[in-house]
RNA sequence: GCGGACGUGGCGAAACCGGUAGACGCACGGGACUUAAAAUCCUGGGCCGCAAGGCGUGCGGGUUCGACUCCCGCCGUCCGCACCA
């Protein structure tokens, strides 16, 4: 037996190196192959990788190695989301130059991964801060405003008068900027937006044609599309306010439940409604409780226990089925702007919160739904009743079912005029909003467009593309650094010449990662893609990231997709065909006497009369063992990639990653399952060489015949061989370690002993070697070529084919048979595959433990289940 | 509140289409090698029970020859959205 160990910090980057002398990974032209596109989300150059990268990035190598092994030419590249705030921060707080900063940290990380060994095409590198990215960026903006699908308007916005910057909802905490602390004011702004509407229906209706992404995402983009049917119905104004009123004679109201219209108790306004804003003017009162929402509606802590609240602004209007009815206009906290007409009407028998209102206000609440036989007032007793039921109380509609009601309000409210035009009609809203991109920074895509008085805004033209990013820029003062240098700000009309500036605004970095996958198919194109190598490489095969770009950068990659198809750009609706989300990695979290968070690598925790205690390395305090969490940075509970390459190796990290938790679910990281996993490493090494040493030479002929024994390791050997291949297919990478740890001790059972053996076996040996040195590639690949090389072999893994399992080995020529008596298992019979259901029964008849089992009952029936099982019924 | 997912040994988990529950690993016990330890190898184990046997996939029902798997009703955990009319 062999006593060395397989040095790790020798062989990677030996192995890398010899990948990189053959530009293995390098995407070949066109050659005919089927092609295949894996892809991870690409990081943020913080400056470190950390454990959840690892992961990600070891489960697409996983495919990517498999892929190619299996006759793919692979496109599996790797680039940086490298724009954004951090950079921004870092130049404030340790004057450096955002473009030093990301780049130092492109260079760190870059390193740091290619120590893992990962199957990336480096030379499609690409950083979206890269002038040669963000001019192609450009060029997509202005053919998508060419397209009418980026437009300007007026937008509120979070405003921080401290910073003088734009803040994201949330960077706002409990109303207060997160970098100054200032009271965070909402401004109107002009700002930048892209059409994701102009896709609502499709985006939508898409998703059920996406099977291969994760239920979960899918509903998750469907809600936050949210579609919703229902009807517009306008109100007529019959009394105005006291004093002043309405701009309007009409107010319009969006309703899913036209069906309760008869249980209208009052019409609510935003606070933002222009109605209220009118009625506010003469009405100092009303101007103070709307001045009272807006101040509320900043903290989204408030927003979630405020208090149903309003004010009646003295209006009252008509009911549109009965010219004598008339109800009060309310303005409400509740009632969004944003969503529909910014005005609803109230039904409080069947919406809670219109319940709660009506309730204080000791407004009407009349039932007018109601399931058969129930007592429509016993009904919203204690609360409002959503379910379904037939129409009360509701003259014309008694006795409907809610659709029938709901198409016959539709119906005759249709028919019905207001000023000679229909008082409702039929209407689909979205909570789908227009993607506002505008970002008051420096740090980001500029915005190429110029602002002229006399021409207004104008595109910067091609040839004066890209406009780059100033250089010669201080951050010593709040605000956008772009916005006072006016050497750059200040530029020539491309149109007329006269004087005029820059948009000073760049580019929301989601709209970086809205292509990336794209420009990775030709990134070195002098247009935004190739669309002929686009098509080809498009839609991504398989795509991995954290859910928590379930939604925003998900769905707006796949509006890009469809942008860049209405302006040529690609030939795709939908980027990502296949979408993996995987799980986090988490630890435990450690707390010494006084409270403070422990980092792992200064406890040292041991297991005393069965239970798990821990101390402090430095003092040997006892450390407080708390909930496995996220890693992160104020719990102290992470570990950094670096260490663990360094002590372990990429293999053994890249193997612990993925086995044992399934890779959907979060895996914890411990200290006991590095040692394991790195346990394994070494073995499957050790293995290799005593095969190499013991088996059939590289090339050795099958003999005619095989003993059991050797024929049990082939099987073993192509029974894993086919799990693996199944198990990466699905995405069960714990499943395929499994299987090859299965091999691994089979292999290791049929190596015992120091006899000689014979020439089955010693060919059975070198099989099984050489088929779990392949299985286990794609998860440890540095390991794999060591073996290789070991076992005689002058190519490499990373070029040799993926074997075939010999279907003749996958299949038995006995079967066992569980044997049951009343579905509980007694005994197991062992008959040929042939064996015909008569021979099974018989045989089982005559078992002594069938016979205990069913004392002295008669057998009823007996069940054979071809080649699964056989159950005796008495 | 709405929507979704999940619940299996001490722990992470596996189980194809309804067919031997607990593969594989972690931790643990016993043994071999060693002056000793580490490493390595062998070996044990769902729970209760001396055993025969019984009980076991969150709980309660149902369908079935047979249920972790399908159906109904609960309980619990996690995630997402959240005043969307």
């Amino acid at each position: 037996m062999t006593t060395e160990r397989y040095n790790t910090r020798e062989a990677e980057p030996r192995w890398q190196a010899a990948w990189n002398d053959k530009r293995l990974f390098e995407t070949a032209a066109d050659d005919g192959r089927p092609s295949y596109y894996v892809l991870e989300m690409f990081p943020y150059p913080s400056g470190r990788i950390h454990m959840g990268h690892v992961r990600n990035y070891a489960m697409g190598d996983v495919v990517a190695r498999y892929k190619r092994a299996k006759g793919f030419s692979v496109l599996h590249p790797m680039g940086w989301d490298a724009f954004g705030l951090p950079a921004e921060n870092a130049a404030m707080e340790k004057k450096v130059h955002p473009k030093v900063w990301t780049y130092d940290n492109i260079a760190a990380m870059r390193d740091q991964l290619k120590s893992i060994g990962l199957s990336l095409d480096w030379s499609r590198e690409i950083a979206t801060c890269d002038p040669d990215y963000y001019a192609q960026q450009q060029r997509l903006f202005l053919d998508f405003l060419k397209a009418g699908l980026a437009y300007r308007r007026k937008s509120k916005v979070n405003w921080d008068p401290v910073d003088n910057t734009v803040l994201a909802n949330e960077q706002v905490i409990d109303g207060r900027g997160w970098r100054s602390g200032a009271l965070v004011e909402q401004r109107e702004l002009t700002q930048w937006f892209l059409k994701i509407t102009a896709f609502s229906e499709d985006l939508l209706a898409a998703l059920d044609e996406l099977p291969r992404w994760p239920e979960k995402v899918r509903t998750m983009q469907k809600n936050w599309i949210g579609r919703s049917e229902g009807l517009s119905i306008r109100w007529e104004i019959v009394r105005d306010a006291a004093h002043g009123g309405s701009p309007t004679r009409e107010i319009e109201v969006y309703t899913t439940r036209p069906d309760t219209l008869f249980g209208a108790s009052f019409v609510a306004l935003s606070p933002d409604h222009p109605v209220s804003a009118a009625c506010a003017e003469c009405e100092p009162e009303l101007a103070a409780f709307i001045e009272e929402c807006h101040r509320a509606g900043t903290s989204a802590a408030a927003l979630e226990t405020a208090e149903k609240k309003g004010f009646d602004t003295g209006l009252r209007v008509r009911h549109p089925f009965d010219p004598d009815w008339e109800l009060p206009v309310y303005v409400a906290n509740f009632v969004l702007m944003d969503y529909g007409t910014g005005a609803i009407f109230a039904c409080p028998a069947h919406d809670q919160r219109d319940f709660d209102f009506a309730t204080k206000y000791g407004l009407p609440i009349v039932p007018v739904v109601a399931p058969e036989g129930t007592d429509p007032e016993a009904l919203i007793a204690d609360g409002a009743y959503d379910g379904d039921g037939r129409l009360v109380n509701s003259r014309f509609l008694d006795g409907m079912t809610v659709d029938e009601a709901k198409e016959e309000v539709a119906r005759r409210l249709e028919a019905e005029t207001l000023d000679a035009t229909p008082v409702a009609a039929r209407k689909v809203n979205w909570r789908l909003r227009d993607w506002g991109i505008s970002r008051q920074r420096y740090w980001g895509c500029p915005i190429p467009v110029i602002h002229c008085d006399a021409c207004g805004v104008v595109p910067v033209p091609d040839d004066q593309l890209p406009v780059l990013l100033p250089e010669d820029v201080s951050f010593d003062r709040p605000g956008n650094p772009l916005d006072r240098d006016d050497s750059w700000r200040n530029v020539p009309c491309p149109t007329c010449g006269g004087p005029a500036h820059r948009e000073t605004d760049t580019m929301d970095t989601f709209v970086d990662s809205s292509w990336y996958f794209a420009r990775f198919t030709a990134p070195r194109a002098g247009t935004p893609t190739e669309p002929a190598v686009a098509n080809r490489w498009l839609p991504v095969d398989q795509y991995i990231g954290g859910v928590e770009h379930a939604i925003l950068h998900l769905l707006y990659a796949r509006f890009f997709t469809r942008a860049m198809k209405a302006t040529g750009h690609v030939g795709m609706d939908e980027p990502f065909a296949g979408l993996f989300t995987q799980g986090m990695v988490v630890h435990e979290t450690y707390r010494d006497a006084d409270g403070q968070w422990v980092a792992p690598a200064e406890v040292r925790v041991a297991e005393a009369d069965g239970a798990r205690g821990a101390v402090r390395i430095s003092d040997g305090q006892p450390v407080e063992i708390g909930p496995i969490e996220k890693m992160s940075k104020s719990k102290k509970n992470v570990i950094d990639p670096n260490d663990i390459l360094e002590t372990y190796g990429a293999d053994t990290a890249r193997w612990f990653m993925l086995s044992d938790s399934p890779p959907e679910r979060d895996v914890v990281w411990s200290e006991a399952g590095v040692e394991g996993a790195s346990r394994r490493v070494q073995r499957v090494w050790r293995l290799a060489n005593e095969a190499a040493a013991k088996g059939a030479l590289k090339g050795a002929a099958a003999p005619a015949e095989f003993s059991e024994p050797a024929l049990a390791l082939r099987r073993a050997a192509h029974g894993a061989l086919a799990r693996v291949g199944e198990g990466i297919e699905k995405f069960h990478f714990n499943v395929c370690v499994a299987a090859s740890n299965e091999l691994t001790n089979a292999l290791s059972q049929a190596l015992q002993g120091d006899a000689a053996v014979g020439e089955d076996m010693a060919f059975a040996l070198r099989e099984a070697a050489e088929i779990l040195v392949l299985i286990v590639a794609p998860f440890a690949p540095h390991l794999a070529e060591e073996c290789w090389a070991a076992l005689g072999h002058e190519t490499l893994v990373a070029e040799t084919p993926w074997p075939e399992a010999d279907p003749a080995l996958l299949a038995s020529d006995v079967i066992v048979y569980p044997v049951q008596v009343n579905g509980k298992k007694r005994d197991e019979i062992t008959v040929p595959v042939d064996a015909d259901a008569a021979a099974i029964e018989a045989q089982v008849r005559a078992l002594e433990a069938v016979a205990r089992a069913i004392g002295d009952k008669p057998i009823r029936k007996v069940i054979v289940v071809p080649r699964r099982i056989v159950n005796v019924v008495a």
